[in-house]
RNA sequence: GGUCUCAUCGUCUAACGGUUAGGACACCAGGUUUUCAUCCUGGCAAUCGGAGUUCGAUUCUCCGUGAGAUCACCA
């Protein structure tokens, strides 16, 4: 048995959104499982849609999110080229073929003339087909007029799809395509089929959209003498609210947004994958490596999936705490707050050690760290919003405080010593710790939330700590 | 309108024709010697409707209903 080959073939008309990424990820995972070739393809024959910088875009995207080709622009591979503009020659190669066969002729027809066609069927209630209208002698095609299929199975075809089961369309479904357009490039649906042989590929995976299409590209196979591949289809990623597709009107976010927003690559992955796929156990966590061990196509949901951004957060916690250090490290160089710059690489592991199980996205950072770079101002509402220290006078408060900085100025600093001082702290004065502890935390952070209080004071280290508590007890007075 | 497809908690989903219909996110309530966005425990919550096949249907069949996709010289 050869090994599988299958590709993703993006239009590089815009950024790739989260809606559409799937239809590079499932294709991805298989080839790679089955260690077969993933193929990249640029469909650029809509001179009209090109977007100047979206190729760049798209392939930067996929590396980012760690799905490499074998094939394709940047790699070059034995099939090229593999941009469609630069493959004109066989799509004429190809179409000359079925123009021999009688089976393509030169629409005589002006774009005008067919809209009255179509509004006319329209009218009638019924289904607007080109073969209709198919002229009786049509001129001969000097590629100036569009190139027409002449559809020559007019027939139900039946096919088995791996994600949606077997499928069947009637004959309504067929109709005399356009192959080439008036400007002599390919469309969609003649160079993929053309591009898709050529390059070998045994499983054409996409979106469900091009499900109705399927019974034109069969009958398209035939008349080329070109076996069928495997066909799937994958079902959409639905918007938030409502039941729509999720497209880029419906606010889909592009993948670089999420990068931007500290989602990690394998989260993405993770949450996309099992948007519509699981391996049939409670397993919810998936590293790349297990996706591509585990993913098939034949578990592949077949109803849309509403994409659920609070299940992205989630995930992306969970990928973060996976993570080694270092590794966490090395991502996460962006995302520092500005008054970090100054500080050692080794100040700073030991702060994202501490906050490693609480971020929720790389972007989280600055919020969770920046009191230990930046002296923070102290903020006494903050004392009488809180729902422990709110019942206690100010007075009693700085007391608390200048107790324990007597405490703290003669303890070791490490974490444990830290812990033995507070604990005895607690004792000394009698407070529960929900009081003295969330006093203390305040009062050298002047932050909504932090790690373990010992955590935070070793890191700090006493000089800061003592200057941040005197710093508290005078802005209190 | 034609063609095609889909249908389990609010959301993502599991369940050889036999389960108290399971898990996760979110939410709510507790807990972990501070906070909390981590962690732990508990709670809330679903088979679209109707027939049929069967001893037995979330599962198979049919009919409804609802939703989606597509009907381009776009992909």
């Amino acid at each position: 048995m050869t090994s599988i080959r299958t590709r993703f073939a993006p239009s590089p008309t815009g950024y790739i959104h989260v809606g559409n990424v799937r239809a590079a990820l499932f294709p991805w995972l298989l080839a790679r499982q089955q260690k077969g070739t993933f193929v990249l393809r640029i469909e650029d024959t809509d001179q009209a849609r090109l977007v100047e910088g979206a190729q760049d875009l798209i392939l930067d995207t996929l590396e980012w999110l760690g799905i490499d080709w074998d094939e394709g622009p940047r790699r070059g591979g034995d099939f090229g080229p593999y941009i469609q503009t630069e493959r004109r020659e066989h799509y004429l190669t190809w179409a000359q073929k079925l123009i021999d066969k009688g089976l393509a002729y030169a629409d005589p027809y002006t774009p005008e003339e067919v809209t009255v066609f179509r509004d006319q069927a329209k009218a009638e209630k019924r289904a607007f087909l080109y073969r209709d209208h198919r002229p009786e002698n049509p001129p001969a095609w000097d590629g100036s007029q569009a190139l027409r299929f002449k559809v020559p199975n007019v027939k139900r075809y039946t096919w088995n799809d791996p994600v949606m089961g077997e499928l069947s369309a009637g004959p309504e479904a067929l109709d005399d395509f356009i192959l080439v357009k008036s400007d002599g490039l390919p469309t969609y649906n003649f160079a993929h089929v053309v591009d898709d042989y050529e390059m070998g590929i045994t499983h054409v995976i996409r979106g469900l959209e091009y499900i109705s299409s399927i019974p034109k590209y069969l009958s398209l196979y035939d008349a080329l003498e070109i076996e069928w591949p495997v066909l799937a289809c994958l079902p959409h990623i639905m918007a938030p609210d409502g039941n729509k597709k999720l497209g880029k009107r419906d606010g889909a976010k592009s993948v670089q947004e999420y990068k931007d927003q500290g989602i990690l690559p394998e989260a993405m992955l993770n949450f996309l994958a099992s948007m519509g796929w699981n391996d049939g156990t409670e397993q919810e966590i998936f590293t790349r490596n297990e996706l591509i061990e585990k993913f098939s196509l034949e578990r592949v949901q077949r109803s849309g999936a509403r994409f659920d951004e609070q299940r992205l957060l989630w995930l992306n916690g969970q990928h973060i705490r996976l993570l080694s250090l270092d590794d966490l490290y090395a991502r996460i160089t962006d995302f520092w707050p500005a008054s970090a710059s100054g500080a050692s690489e080794e100040k700073k592991k030991q702060i994202l050690a501490l906050v490693q199980d609480r971020l929720k996205t790389l972007l989280d950072l600055p919020l969770l760290t920046e009191y230990f770079f930046a002296e923070p101002t102290p903020d006494w509402t903050m004392a009488d919003d809180n729902k422990q220290l709110k019942k206690f006078a100010r007075q009693d408060l700085i007391e608390l405080l200048e107790t324990t900085k007597q405490a703290l100025s003669t303890s070791d600093f490490d974490a444990n010593s830290i812990q033995e001082t507070l604990n005895t702290l607690l004792e000394t004065t009698g407070q529960k710790p929900g009081i003295l502890f969330s006093l203390i935390r305040l009062a050298v952070s002047w932050a909504p939330f932090s790690p373990a209080l010992n955590d935070t004071l070793a890191t700090l280290g006493r000089e800061t700590v003592l200057s941040r508590l005197d710093a508290a007890i005078n802005a209190g007075k």
